[in-house]
DNA sequence: TATGAATGAGGTTTCATTCAT
DNA sequence: AATGAATGAAACCTCATTCAT
């Protein structure tokens, strides 16, 4: 793995107002010329650090998802969890996860949704960090049917393609979901109270039901 | 409900052609003047139909979700389905309905993802369009609580987030889902047999699951 | 050949315009706003007409360097003048013309000399062209030779190079040859009155010497 | 005559790094980023010993032009050469400097191509040049004409503007020449074999064939 | 209905230069 | 002497839209 960049201060700082305006109007609909006024820095300064606008994405990409699967390796390596618990844990870390990093995972819903070219960095990226947060269940999904706790036959693709999807696609679409429960528009400390909770419950429940030894019956 | 605007061949080419090209690059990213040249129809044309390009973007949603949900209606009033059928039949309806209409439904995850506005006209249209589903799989649900075949306590709002957030993922990451399965980049029918096959199995699955009688024990 | 490109009175106008400026200032110094005042037009109705600057100099180019040969070819083929004459009346044509389009001769000069990639346009474009002109001239040379006129052994392309490199040289330093003549600046018709005329007179002069029978001698 | 200024070793550097990009891309298409990145050094300092941009431009000149002329003084003041001796002598001196220092040749053909501006600097120091340059010449041929080699009314302004724009064309339009001799593109030595050879052999034989009594007849 | 021309605003990027250390 | 950061101006180009016919 090559070694993470380090970034100044106003680097980071310029890198979060412009994930704050990637993640609100889209990045093509965000002007070099906003991130610059709103970070109050110089329209220049911008290219100076990171060469372009396609790069300072690229840049916001490689941070975010450096590391992220570290702190959820360890997590998955308390030998005091059995294999249920350790799917537990892991569908908190990951609800957690992309809650606290609401924005930078809206702006990865609709990039991986536009980037089609396989070539590109951000599709790298992507496809590099999700591979990690596979292997690592599979592990568990392992360890589970050798201990006749998961039925055979689970397609972890296909499974993971469920909670990220939904996961996803509730943390993408607050302002329908407060709309619909009646949330206080921006609330998010409602949302996540709320919504989030409940999500994150029936989630876990439905993987359970999902690894079952009598799902198929 | 508004009666439903009539459009002249003309207009529904290039509103076609648009559909192409937002799902493909995005809306911002499609000029007018890509429109223009692959529906081979003078720029001017496009502005004097619709508007403005913003307007074309809702004639099209308009036009998409209309009637919608007429045929859907229609297959669940059939007296000879059970509930438990009658959720499979929901399911299939709402994957083949979004996998024929890839391109449009590429468009709509992408908007909703971004329109914030609640005033806004895609937003409400998007809104009434899944109050339609809602409402409908309502009717079905109650119904089978009724004959003791579904539990109490379902939420359906996060039901429905399941599945939509789950098929939305699965079809607006064609390129992403492709790579992992080795499916050969751009074919669809490929990918709709090996992978939108086994999903449509699971879904179904998972849901009549989540809905059973013992899914809390 | 290709089809000669049409150009309306106004395209027309932005070239000449733009002529000018790129002749006074240089192609990189001029900005396509500047050519856009100067020629009294809206600034993206330059790209509208062109495509881009780069495009705008090669429509330049083109327009400029068509037919060309043409008419010298015309001259070349009457057959009232022996080979001496047709060398005089070759100088002639080539002076003159160079004379009455002297700004784009100058872009020309600054062009060859900077325009590297041989794949480039204009590098083809002035290639094809100085490949016509001499093609002209070796014809009348082959048929001196063949009336032991002129003595063998001649090379074109350096003979060429020869009234070539001097007369853009002369035409390309107005400035200073201005000031070493004590002619006042700018006043190209006394330029061409005294220096011009005389260079006219010893290039006809040294060409023949050259091309003489006892050059070698 | 100003006392010449000295520059360090990595001025000089500088300078000839400058010299390279200049004329290989042209002035205003250099960068000074460019330069700095190329001769490995900082971005601020450049400016802190030249000035500006311009002002080191203005060095390079200064510094190429220097002293040029007196070796070539030297040469004709060699007692034992008779006048036609002292051409051909001045003759090789001239080609062989313009060959020898390539690339600042390029960049002064350019330039005084642009450099319209009187009194600019660049202008005056390339007047300078060649009027030092004349007086040369211009000694040997009173002499030849004294010694009845050389016939009256010898324009000598008209005559060096033979043999420096032919030179210069051709030092100039390497790409072009080595494109029709079908010379291997970069090949320098290759190209000095053939062309310049050639080309000295014949301009020699062109100025004497001028110089010489029966020119007129 | 249809079109080619035209417009003004705004986009990203690059540049030469200077500042503060 | 040397440097990384910073700045403001200006570059080219593209866009959605409208005009005149």
């Amino acid at each position: 793995m090559e070694h993470a960049k380090e970034y100044s201060e106003k680097q980071l700082h310029i890198m979060n107002v412009a994930i704050d305006l990637f993640a609100e109007k889209g990045f093509t609909e965000t002007s070099v010329r906003q991130i610059a006024e709103k970070a109050e820095v110089n329209l220049a300064m911008i290219n100076y650090y990171f060469g372009s606008k396609k790069e300072l994405l690229e840049s916001i990409f490689e941070y975010q998802l450096a590391n992220k699967t570290i702190s959820l390796e360890q997590i998955m390596s308390n030998a005091a969890l059995n294999p249920v618990q350790k799917i537990e844990a892991y569908l908190d870390y990951f609800i957690e996860s992309a809650f606290s990093s609401l924005k930078f995972n809206k702006i990865m819903v609709k990039r991986t949704t536009t980037e089609v070219d396989r070539e590109s960095k951000i599709f790298k990226l992507v496809v590099e960090s999700r591979a990690q947060y596979r292997s690592i269940i599979e592990k568990v999904i392992v360890q589970g049917q050798k201990e006749k706790l998961f039925r055979k036959n689970i397609d972890i693709v296909l499974m993971s393609a469920i909670f990220v999807g939904t996961v996803n696609h509730v943390l993408s679409n607050v302002p329908y979901y407060s709309t619909v429960y009646h949330i206080e528009q921006g609330n998010m400390k409602a949302y996540k109270e709320t919504f989030v909770k409940k999500l994150n419950k029936e989630i876990k429940l439905i993987i359970k039901l999902y690894l079952s030894i009598d799902a198929k019956a």
